[in-house]
DNA sequence: TTTCTAAATTATGCATGCAATTTATCTTAA
DNA sequence: TTAAGATAAATTGCATGCATAATTTAGAAA
């Protein structure tokens, strides 16, 4: 009921960080709307101080947007924010692959294949938010296989803005078992570690995932138009 | 003698930010080296709060390492982070003239090739700074040719905290050369919109920095050595 | 009723103060 | 002389308070 763990000793503000960002990604704030830094203390029962300092955290990593004197709105992703993303994604996504493809080890092949049939299972029973899950973490190990930090950060970042949208999702199951099917692509490639292969697969799969990124943001566009009417600010 | 400029009032931590990250830049701060509150508090004159969100701004952005109860320090970057960054930045400078090529108009060109000039006199009089200033100028314009400021912002990221070590170099003059020769090749690929090739070019000029970069690295942490005697934590 | 204006309320930005942790200094024993 | 321990100083983390800017509300005029 309330929130008042006491919020283990260490660095109050960096908890107060990961606390927001998962609210964030639970959809507690609805994009675009005023966050009120009292709203959030009397939450997660912090003073102002670490909060605040949590928020411009929030704000360079792009979750949040700070106007001046205006206060915190949740970032609101567009159409036109995943197509610039989308390209981006693809030449990191790529690279991973063929770095991964170099340097996996058997046991990492192993480990995403385990993680791959549990997601498969979860995909095979329409249970979207543990696949969701699962295949958060299967191109995680990917990325890590890559043992670039640098290039994970940025893949994580990135993805951490698409799913601000993603999990408000109900798309077409067509679509979703064609990932699926994408996935069973990915694991192949990996497996024989085949660098080209992985990449065109991930980028293709990256497409798909895109325009279903797409059309959930539009589809919220659409919900907020009707809810606000239709003037503007 | 003093900073006490009253810091012109919208929002002093953003401008906060700006001063330290140029600061940084300026290299006023030895890489590793514990940076106390208080002492920046002093030289730019405003209270420990804005700073420290401020801090935490830029730690978020990798310019500096918060310890927690031990403050900050300015993050070293090493030759293995290099060597991370360098294939990321790769790819991205190749997606960056690809799509520059297909979007860019003719003013764009004509002041870059502006911008071109301009550095190639420094370059003949061996003015390092500002040939620093106009080469960065001449890679921002190209990401801003692209009409895509995700890819923009990721680039900056990293070409940032590049510049730590950067602003210390005293490279070889043959790799200046180098450098300002394959500029020539990247204006001449981005006149004739050849996507293809000042992606080649862009990548052969990436890999020439990094090998400077790391150089200068390797230098600074010598120097470091010598410093400090050869004990290290 | 609508619209413009002005006061009141609320929220944000920054400075200061206190508690807790770390770092430096000094003592004491091996 | 060095090493370990205890104490003192300094530094960081967080809470609170006040000033300023923004938003809401109330009121008056059209």
């Amino acid at each position: 009921m309330n929130n008042e763990t006491p919020l283990s000793t260490p660095s109050l503000h960096d908890e107060i960080v990961g606390r927001i960002r998962d609210m964030i990604f639970a959809g507690e704030f609805i994009g675009g709307q005023r966050v009120p830094e009292k709203l959030l203390c009397q939450q997660l029962s912090v003073s102002r101080t670490p909060l605040r300092e949590a928020l411009k955290v929030l704000a360079a990593e792009g979750f949040l947007t700070l106007l001046p004197n205006r206060g915190a709105r949740v970032a609101r992703m567009t159409a036109d924010d995943v197509d610039e993303m989308f390209p981006v994604m693809g030449v990191l996504e790529g690279l991973a692959g063929e770095i991964a493809c170099n340097r996996i080890t058997d046991d990492q092949i192993d480990e995403i294949r385990a993680l791959h049939y549990q997601m498969a299972a979860h995909h095979k029973r329409k249970e979207l938010a543990p696949y969701f899950k699962l295949n958060q973490q299967i191109h995680g190990k990917i990325f890590a296989a890559t043992g670039n930090g640098t290039l994970g950060s940025i893949y994580d970042s990135l993805t951490g803005r698409i799913r601000l949208a993603r999990y408000r999702a109900n798309f077409s199951y067509e679509r979703w078992d064609q990932a699926m099917a994408e996935h069973e692509e990915i694991l192949e490639a990996l497996s024989d570690r085949d660098g080209p292969r992985l990449a065109s697969v991930l980028k293709r799969h990256l497409e798909n995932t895109c325009e279903t990124v797409k059309e959930v943001i539009r589809a919220m566009d659409d919900e907020n138009v009707q809810a606000k009417g239709a003037a503007g600010p």
